[in-house]
RNA sequence: GGCGGAGUAGCUCAGUUGGUUAGAGCAGCGGAAUCAUAAUCCGCGUGUCGGGGGUUCAAGUCCCUCCUCCGCUACCA
């Protein structure tokens, strides 16, 4: 039995995220990880919400709550919202527990006595009148450049000219507004990721499997300019694992954090010990660390392209860098962006639906399926809801589940709510389990290499596949001359139906569920060989006429959606 | 500006290392069937493969150049 750990990109704690972001990271992870556990493997599945930094400090105050207190009712909303959209985590941390806390200062601990860890001191600017130090993103003046006056710090937006806080005019704070901005001198942390350069480079450049996407992400920063530069790993905040070498202090250090970005990684594997301490296993380290255990797990993960640079180098350096036997990911998905109606989503301007709308229009089935079959991932692609409409009224409601509607109701009405016996298996049939067979090998062979979209249009031919079956079998017509071997035909097809109920799980998990209770099934195991699968149900054995297993979405109520996320959510 | 991705049928997208008449789903048109959520099945595609140039017996596929869209650009996460 193969073992596998998945993790998701963990997203961040600050407001419910977009289906742009769901398509990009917990989606996938989900299919991959109910996927693997179809087809009978170990699998660990774990994602978190990422809690520290600036904006969650912001969004604290905004809200009026105390930091750790808004942390804590958003990880709450996320948990639900991921329970809405099924997605099967064995368990959903925080990268502010007490488990990341200890890991992130442990491996700071150890990089420090290897070296890979210098002080830096510099300047920053502080705003006296927010207390607090800014990120450049939150300072904005007058371009120096073009005289755009509503350039950030880090960047004009009007001539895109890369600036440094200092060289703006008139710089002010995006938070208060205050103007009276300082230069302060501060000592921080740097990661000496440019001492890992080469150990990198060799690791990177031995994934030839990977996306294009990931790889050439991670070549550019290694090999951009001077190559890849250490990297500041410590803040000026209040919010955050406070910076500690190991269980001791780190003189020189008091009163600041780690920055989000090397501590949020690591709570992939603090998560696997909350996991633990949860109650829901009872060994993390057979997962994270080759010398007990981890040697042969794969480890697989997830995540939009905006964060490729912190999983294919930071993060690797961290783990690398501490020389303990850690577990190194093997793979890495990673996906573009999803467009809205001809735009981006924005979280800022409410453009587009987000997680908790898009629950309160449809069930996650039909979510999952459209999202998943259009994933992002040879390049970016569009939402629209006629294209919406149009699929899931296509696929799920006619192809998949007017398949079942019609095969159940036929079934009652000439032979009862049971199994019908008699009649053998012929030719079609054999072409039938012939074309399937291929079918699915296909399909497994998409799900191993992730590619999603490919899974889907394969998924829905083979439902497609039964719709053919059924039409050139027609055991309406049959029936009326030969009702045994019309008995033949129904009972394949309801073995069809308990195929598709193992198949589609992992992408439609609730109408799987709906499926399995219909036949009264109480095992789901992957259809190895499929002759045998499909002689699973005998006669004899009853089942029920489920209700309509995917309902159409209306044009008005097309319509009507699509002007309600056009532009302001709420 | 630099780097990366993309530009293929009305729409959403496939197209391995260059090789016979460029594909799928949807939409559209025609037909069959009537078990079913008017749901299914079969048949039907003359598209300047973004523009231009080049290499080659042969280019959507390689090279050059130009145009358009998108992302990243290291202190947002």
């Amino acid at each position: 039995m193969a073992r596998h750990l998945i993790t998701s990109a963990i997203p961040y704690i600050n407001g419910i995220k977009h289906l742009g972001n769901l398509v990009g990271s917990q989606l996938p992870a989900d299919l991959y990880a109910r996927y693997q556990r179809g087809r009978g493997n170990e699998v660990l599945f774990l994602c978190a919400t990422d809690e520290h930094g600036t904006p969650a400090e912001l969004a604290a105050t905004k809200a009026g709550k105390p930091v750790a207190e808004y942390c804590a009712e958003m990880h709450d909303v996320q948990a639900k919202i991921a329970e809405g959209f099924r997605l099967s985590f064995d368990h959903f941390g925080r990268s502010s527990s007490a488990q990341n806390r200890e890991l992130t200062q442990h491996f700071a601990g150890v990089l420090a006595d290897r070296g890979l860890i210098r002080e830096v001191s510099e300047t920053q600017m502080y705003s006296p009148e927010d207390g607090r130090y800014l990120p450049d993103r939150y300072i904005e003046g007058t371009c120096p450049n073009c005289g755009f006056d509503s350039a950030r710090g880090d960047q004009c937006d009007n001539c895109t000219k890369q600036l440094d806080p200092v060289d703006l005019i008139n710089p002010h704070s995006t938070i208060s507004g205050a103007t009276n901005l300082e230069m302060r001198e501060t000592k921080h942390l740097y990661l000496r990721q440019s001492e890992m350069r080469d150990e990198l480079q060799t690791w990177i450049d031995s994934k030839a499997d990977w996306p294009v996407l990931t790889t050439s992400i991670a070549k550019k920063w290694l090999n951009d300019g001077d190559g890849l530069q250490d990297r500041g790993i410590t803040r000026d905040l209040d919010w955050g694992v406070p910076v500690k070498k190991g269980s001791e202090d780190w003189p020189g250090m008091e009163g600041k954090v780690f920055y989000v970005w090397f501590d949020a990684p690591i709570e992939y594997i603090a998560c696997s010990q909350e996991w633990v301490d949860a109650g829901k296993g009872d060994d993390w380290q057979r997962w994270w660390r080759t010398d007990a255990g981890a040697e042969d797990v794969t480890y697989t993960q997830f995540m939009g392209k905006d964060n490729v640079p912190f999983h294919t180098l930071s993060f690797p350096a961290t783990i690398l860098g501490s020389g303990e036997p850690w577990k190194l990911v093997d793979y890495i998905k990673s996906f573009n962006y999803l467009n809205y109606e001809g735009g981006q989503f924005s979280t800022s301007r409410g453009r587009g639906v987000f997680m908790d709308q898009a629950l309160e229009v449809l069930p996650s089935d039909y979510w999952r399926w459209w999202l998943l079959s259009h994933a992002p991932e040879s390049s970016d692609s569009e939402f629209t809801w006629e294209n919406f409409q149009a699929s899931v009224n296509k696929d799920l409601a006619d192809v998949l589940g007017n398949f079942v509607s019609r095969v159940t109701k036929f079934a009652r009405s000439k032979f009862g709510e049971v199994v019908p016996e008699g009649g053998d298996f012929g030719a079609q049939e054999e072409a039938l389990i012939a074309d399937l067979s291929e079918r699915i090998t296909r399909y497994q062979t998409m799900m191993d290499e992730m590619e999603v979209r490919k899974s889907a249009q394969e998924l829905r031919a083979i439902w497609a596949a039964g719709n053919e079956y059924l039409q050139s079998a027609a055991p309406w017509t049959v029936f009326k001359e030969d009702p045994e071997r019309a008995a033949a035909i129904v009972r394949l097809s309801l073995n069809l139906i308990r195929l598709y109920a193992i198949l589609s799980a992992p992408f439609i998990p609730d109408a799987s569920a709906t499926l399995k209770d219909a036949l009264k099934l109480d095992e789901m195991s992957w259809p190895d060989d499929v002759a045998a699968a499909l002689a699973t149900l005998a006669p004899g054995e009853d089942f029920a006429v489920p209700e309509n297993l995917f309902r159409k979405i209306t044009d008005e109520e097309r319509e009507d959606w699509q002007s309600r996320f056009s532009g302001k959510r709420d």
